[in-house]
DNA sequence: TAAATTTCCATGATATCCCATAATAAGGCA
DNA sequence: TGCCTTATTATGGGATATCATGGAAATTTA
């Protein structure tokens, strides 16, 4: 089974910015990292200039990798490949797991998406999102709204089906 | 043969959240999983931010992973995937029976759907929903009501044999 | 050397495992 | 067909491991 992101949780932040990762996604993060040995722990990748830069994203090695080459087919000095490694490869940070499971937010990361003392880890399959828990309910509100203010051909849910296998 | 879940049992749900899934659903699992031996026991997957939230509902491996690939054909930043995600991968969790056939309710599960000492089990053909006895009857009770408010062409039994294959 | 990191240890809470038992269903046999 | 034996199922309790979290000590950095 090729495990994903899955489920949402709450986790202190102490003062010194360390942080739980939930159990779950550490099992996700180590089976993504090629390099991890069992006796390690293992590497991942956070963007923290994201599409909106309201969360942080967490991403395995491997799936960071893939959208790397995503973005190298684009033309070399093409505007939009510049953008996108800005976005995704300036804007982001090599992290390591401790040896329980913790990562320590920076000041710096901290401050991005304003967490204080509690951060929400959500589960986006390939990635995984860091949020300030009040952000994190005006986010979930916001596409309630957006979500049932769409017309029956809008919906996402209905227009899976619609794809072919 | 491909099995289905059917039918409708009510369990014990005890102090540690424990929870009998039905037996002839455990089939199901185990056929729905991929990396199901006979010596384990299947993983699946309960979806919690369903629909409408008022119960909970499980998938098979199988049945989820095929969610989960049309979800990945999205363009990787897109709004619509971005909803998706939000509500299948992070609203959902991983599952896997115990020897004995249980799962185990978190608190925060048991309340989403106001679970407190039993639960009903409703197979749905490729899912099965986890609901709260009152809950559920009055979820059929509603049912019954709207069926019966329906015009003889709104009717969906009628409906479904003008579906062509 | 003061401040900030990182490493190491400690603990309560939660979840998991292991064993036990009662209830139900399945099967065999006279 | 009725009864006895044997699996399977549903449920409970206690022991054990894992997880989330905090604080102190050691190390680095400025």
């Amino acid at each position: 089974m090729i495990r994903r992101f899955r489920g949402e949780s709450l986790h202190k932040v102490d003062t010194k910015g360390r942080v739980s990762v939930p159990a779950a996604f550490r099992r996700v993060l180590e089976e993504g990292d090629p390099d991890f040995s069992g006796s390690s722990s293992p590497n991942f990748v956070i963007v923290y200039g994201g599409v909106r830069g309201i969360c942080l994203e967490g991403y395995t090695i491997s799936s960071i990798t893939k959208v790397d080459k995503l973005i190298s087919r684009l033309p070399r000095f093409s505007r939009d490949r510049e953008i996108l490694e800005r976005f995704i490869n300036t804007q982001s940070t090599y992290m390591q797991l401790d040896e329980t499971g913790r990562i320590v937010l920076s000041t710096r990361l901290k401050e991005k998406i304003g967490i204080k003392d509690e951060a929400i880890f959500a589960g986006m399959g390939e990635k995984f999102q860091i949020w300030e828990p009040n952000n994190y309910q005006n986010e979930l509100d916001a596409l309630d709204i957006s979500f049932n203010s769409l017309s029956e051909d809008e919906n996402p849910f209905l227009k899976l089906d619609q794809l072919q296998d």
